[in-house]
DNA sequence: TCGCGGTACTCAGTGCTACCATGTAGCAGT
DNA sequence: ACTGCTACATGGTAGCACTGAGTACCGCGA
């Protein structure tokens, strides 16, 4: 993957991830294949993995094993009140930043 | 600093200084000033002097010394064209980016 | 029955970036 | 001398996405 969507994608992935979740629970699987129906197609599968450990462990989720018809038992991600709270600090963050880009980008070019 | 700041800056402040570059050419310490101004009031000196050691490394600008009125000589950093081109590429980067993620924020809410 | 492809999750190791704290140094005004 | 502003530098830390590999379960066709 380019370096700069990488280093663009720290902090960022986390909160589409988020997102995500506020539309229905989902487990990892799901979500790697949205994330690449949605354009993010360098997004390796590891790379979710590790980022719902992680969202987990920090306690923005709930999680429940379900039986899958193929293949191991899915870890079916639902977003909580903590991470719905975060997901709100998310967008004020991300409000912040992109609209001082855009002035940027606007008087830039 | 908010952790989510923090890390939505990576990747994003590189191109915002070269941003800055692109107005007029500036030293360290103006450009620490500048985005203070344009409200990012908690950016520590030490990442702007860091990330402008990276950018000279990489060549994306080229470097002066100037003497300055009060004060240690000034370093002053002028966008070359391989940072021009970088800028490019990071408006691309930020635009897919920014694109999918708003679209986001517009149907999840 | 054996391999293959699709599903589903895990994990160790790496590199990059922003942060913090601190230090150096020149100059002006008191 | 002391304070404060200008101006740059640096060593160590934490967090995150990536790579690459591995485990395991299932159904289907050769």
């Amino acid at each position: 993957m380019r370096r700069q969507m990488t280093e663009m994608l720290k902090g960022t992935l986390e909160g589409i991830v988020l997102a995500l979740l506020t539309r229905r629970p989902a487990y990892g699987y799901e979500i790697t294949a949205e994330l690449r129906e949605r354009g993010f197609t360098d997004i390796a599968e590891g790379t979710v993995y590790a980022l719902l450990v992680r969202i987990e462990q920090k306690g923005l989720v709930d999680v429940e094993k379900v039986p899958s018809e193929k293949g191991p038992p899915r870890k079916v991600f639902t977003l909580n009140t903590r991470g719905t709270a975060e997901l709100d600090e998310f967008w004020t963050t991300w409000g912040f930043i992109s609209d001082r880009i855009e002035e940027l980008r606007k008087r830039g070019h």
